[in-house]
DNA sequence: GCTTGACCCTGTAGTCACTACAGGGTCTAT
DNA sequence: ATAGACCCTGTAGTGACTACAGGGTCAAGC
């Protein structure tokens, strides 16, 4: 009954190595195990390592996923926390986005004043070494 | 004659560590010592980790930047060799912002339908369950 | 029954770009 | 002379994995 890592790591879609590391950390539960030594997964392992990674693919830190589960393990899921710790997460993708909007911005910037053609007259290396205003 | 490690720190805004760990990597030269051991940094190192600084606020990698200062070094910059690296690292921070507005995008319309208050039903948690379409 | 190859186990080291010690030496000011 | 701020080296830690090395196990085919 259950089934191996690398089983669990098809149907997820998850690196098996890296479900040894969830389970190292702290974020899955030890397993059950065969009398060979071999880890056996269930459906609740499966909808946990779903969970762990939709969260990553929505950029929440591990960390952040250990405080979700935990609630959901004590089962004292409150909205109130959750939405909380999701608020906090998505300001921090807001600043992400606009760091990079400037970067962004100046690149292309000095970008557009570069001819790409093959002179020794560079505006972007001018740039990163005199620092323009654009930065 | 030349700074040591902690004023080259100070007037550039680089932690004293990092510019240890350039030199370690390959990205900052050696520079010469005092007869104590001191390193002494000239005008020169100066420039070249205001250029590294400066990349590295723009989300160049450290490969990238060593590969600019190698064309700087050979005094082969051409313009359009700078420009296609240039082009390529714009190319990625642009995926970057395209898969944080994503995320922003997902995380936000979750948000909205939780009500915030002290009750069970979470719809943060159930998004990461449930896996909605939404992601 | 044996072999082959794909899986599983453990622990450890590597990645990237730093940062932070520990345990010593040096420099400057009082 | 001594205190405190600097400098030196090497090493270990961060986050979130990934990739071995060196073994054991399992299932299929012959």
């Amino acid at each position: 009954m259950g089934v191996t890592r690398g089983k669990l790591a098809k149907r997820t879609g998850c690196n098996a190595e890296t479900i040894r590391y969830y389970e190292k950390i702290g974020l899955m539960p030890e397993p059950s195990r065969s009398t060979t030594g071999y880890r056996q997964y269930n459906q609740e392992h499966e909808q946990r390592l779903q969970f762990i990674m939709r969260g990553r693919e929505l950029g929440f830190a591990i960390e952040d996923l250990k405080s979700l589960l935990e609630l959901v393990d004590r089962k004292v899921v409150s909205c109130g926390e959750v939405s909380r710790l999701a608020r906090i997460h998505l300001a921090s993708v807001h600043q992400k986005i606009s760091d990079l909007q400037r970067i962004e911005d100046a690149l292309s910037k000095t970008l557009r004043s570069c001819s790409g053609e093959n002179v020794p007259e560079c505006p972007v290396i001018d740039a990163l070494f005199l620092g323009t205003d654009k930065f």
